[in-house]
RNA sequence: GGUUCGGUAGCUCAGUUGGAUAGAGCAACAGAUUUCUAAUCUGUGGGUCAAGGGUUCGAAUCCCUUCCGGAUCACCA
């Protein structure tokens, strides 16, 4: 029995009794009590007045006497202006730690049988992961192992940009300059040759545009008439006409992209179950499009644009299909969102993508509303804010963009510098500590970044999150790594570990308290998709451990039924570290 | 300008359906330790919750106005 319950049924009884009425439950309000006052939890009696009729302190002294006297859970209770502390036996907590250090993969929800997808990372093929697209991993990813927690199938899936103008940038400044190079000739990771020269191209241009305004032709119409941009849409249309030689150096360069996303992927310890290809679903949402400009949801241009007309919904008209019949953006996230939904029987769908795309997703849903699917309401765009550097926004125009690879690089040299200074793993297989490093480094990173907000815009200082105290991933991995070293001296030991009736200690009921709170966040960031709420709730947790542990040094305890207790509670509290710490994705390897 | 999301300690961030004296970490200062791993723990200082008004027993939280900042308002994706 949860507390909460308890208050709930009990207050309702005690009200029916003395007032002799049934109220609305929801005037029932209870909150954990305060650390000042002495109780678990507490009774608000202010909602409760109209029924009572009296003062606050008289309506709560009369409903704790009713309860104190109507449970034997109840140890005491007192009362503070209009709250009603109310403090639970030594039994009562007793039974809930039982049932938790019982419980079989405690935390994790029953299955409800819904099937979401998580659609995130959605690279360009042009350019490296940077800092941006880390957030977006992350926040993916442990949303996905969040909603796993609460009992759903979950599909994790990418669509990646891998067509349009911006790799035929690339492709075109890799055929003029390029001399041949490959990953293999030079040892550049994929992805970085390949953005290598989309940054080339970028040059060119700008030396063109340059070059043209030098001979007296206004700027704007530079930038559209540059040669080396010509040249690149030209190679655009060749593309889609299926041109041979233009398509296989797109598949090359591609190939070569994907090789270096794999290894970023796995650095972050990221995969997926499907990924799409925007090449190979450009072409939905056309008969979608058709299909509504036959109903007349849809209205037609004279130039044969189809739009969509949302004015009388605060928004704009909305281009969906161009003059000449070809798609855009819209037009495909329609068809696809149209296919999802069908092959895989979607529950909901979830869209990790920046804060910049908040109207293209108030309009796809609008417009698939219009269309009379129901199921767009089940579409949620999990909407983030930018990445900053202390110094400011990234730009790469000036350079100071955080390549992803370079950081993993570097979250993992600095784990490495401080683990061994430390000195303790003199003992450990070589390979086992590269392990090590690894997910420390990742782990620093992993919670910095999660534990914020997602709306929020938010700056990311390499400095602090490698930081291994406080409010940290490496934190949490630490304390984790102590309990289990605990836990493996006292098997060691011979002693036993099991729940028994003593008498708990303040802290040691506040631990069962958070123990017991654990599947009700994870169903309460569930339904938010925010992983953040579970980060903290590791912190407090693992913060919770360390006093306990500072202040009763579990195996120098005497008394044989305490210890085995306190084995107990702390063999438990490593359960459901575990079980956060996985949902976050900062798990260590197992011998740490 | 329209739409939208933010503004909480010097810095980075929490803050539950509106509840009691607004919390962590970092940084600063002062302490603790016969421990399993000190990557720890305790304490001190630090706040006009952007500003003003409203709703009510009660507001960082809800409503209105203003100020500041981000994002967006393409036949780009």
């Amino acid at each position: 029995m949860n507390p909460e319950n308890f208050i709930f049924e009990k207050a309702q009884e005690a009200i029916a009794a003395i007032y002799n009425t049934n109220i609305d439950s929801k005037l029932i309000q209870t909150q954990a009590t305060r650390k000042e006052f002495e109780g678990d939890i507490t009774l608000v009696t202010f909602p409760l007045l109209k029924v009572s009729k009296k003062s606050p302190e008289a309506t709560a002294q009369e409903v704790g006497e009713y309860i104190k006297q109507h449970s034997n859970s109840v140890e005491s209770f007192n009362v503070v202006k209009g709250f009603l502390n109310i403090k639970f036996s030594t039994g009562f907590w007793q039974n809930i730690f039982s049932d938790i250090y019982n419980a079989n993969n405690f935390g994790q929800l029953p299955p409800s049988g819904k099937t979401i997808m998580v659609e995130f990372s959605s690279p360009n093929t042009n350019k490296p992961l940077h800092l941006g697209h880390i957030r977006n991993n992350l926040l993916g990813w442990s949303v996905a192992r969040l909603l796993e927690a609460n009992g759903h199938n979950v599909m994790r899936v990418n669509l990646v940009n891998d067509r349009g103008i911006h790799i035929c940038k690339s492709m075109l400044a890799w055929q003029k300059m390029g001399n041949g190079e490959t990953p293999s000739s030079t040892g550049i990771k994929g992805d970085h040759l390949v953005g290598k020269y989309y940054v080339a191209f970028n040059d060119e241009l700008k030396k063109q545009i340059k070059e043209l305004t030098a001979k007296g032709m206004p700027n704007d119409e530079a930038e559209k008439q540059a040669p080396i941009l010509k040249e690149a849409q030209a190679m655009l249309l060749k593309w889609e006409q299926g041109d041979k030689e233009v398509v296989d150096l797109w598949k090359k360069m591609n190939g070569w992209v994907y090789e270096g996303f794999d290894k970023t992927y796995k650095s972050l310890g990221i995969s997926f179950d499907r990924t799409y290809y925007e090449s190979q679903t450009y072409l939905l949402g056309k008969a979608l499009v058709n299909e509504g400009l036959k109903r007349g949801i849809f209205e037609q241009h004279d130039d044969g644009s189809v739009w969509c007309d949302l004015t009388a919904d605060g928004l704009d008209k909305k281009l969906l299909l161009r003059g000449d019949g070809t798609s855009v953006y819209m037009t495909q996230d329609l068809g696809t969102a149209h296919q999802r939904f069908n092959t895989y029987k979607l529950d909901e769908h979830i869209y990790v993508v920046g804060n910049e795309q908040n109207y293209h997703f108030q309009v796809l849903k609008l417009v698939l509303k219009k269309l009379g699917f129901n199921w767009a309401d089940s579409i949620y765009h999990l909407s983030y804010g930018m990445v900053e550097l202390p110094e400011g926004k990234m730009k790469s125009r000036e350079g100071t963009v955080v390549d992803a690879d370079d950081l993993v690089q570097d979250m993992y040299s600095t784990a490495k510098e401080t683990s061994l200074a430390l000195g303790r793993l003199d003992d450990m297989p070589t390979n086992e500590q590269e392990k090590l490093f690894e997910m420390i480094g990742l782990g620093a990173l992993k919670y910095f970044i999660i534990k914020v907000d997602p709306k929020k815009t938010m700056v990311f200082d390499p400095k602090e999150s490698i930081d291994f105290n406080g409010n940290t991933g490496p934190f949490i991995q630490y304390t984790h790594a102590r309990i289990k070293s605990i836990l493996k001296k006292a098997v060691d030991q011979g002693v036993k570990k099991e729940v028994v009736s003593a008498e708990l200690l303040p802290k040691e009921i506040e631990i069962i308290k958070l123990l017991n709170n654990f599947p009700i966040k994870i169903k309460e960031a569930g339904i938010d998709h925010s992983p953040a709420v579970i980060s903290s709730y590791a912190y407090d947790l693992a913060k919770e451990f360390s006093q306990y542990y500072h202040d009763t040094s579990i195996l120098k305890e005497e008394n044989v039924a305490v210890k085995a207790n306190r084995l107990a509670l702390i063999e438990t509290i490593a359960k459901v570290l575990t079980k956060a710490m996985g949902i976050l994705g900062i798990s260590l390897p197992e011998r740490m």
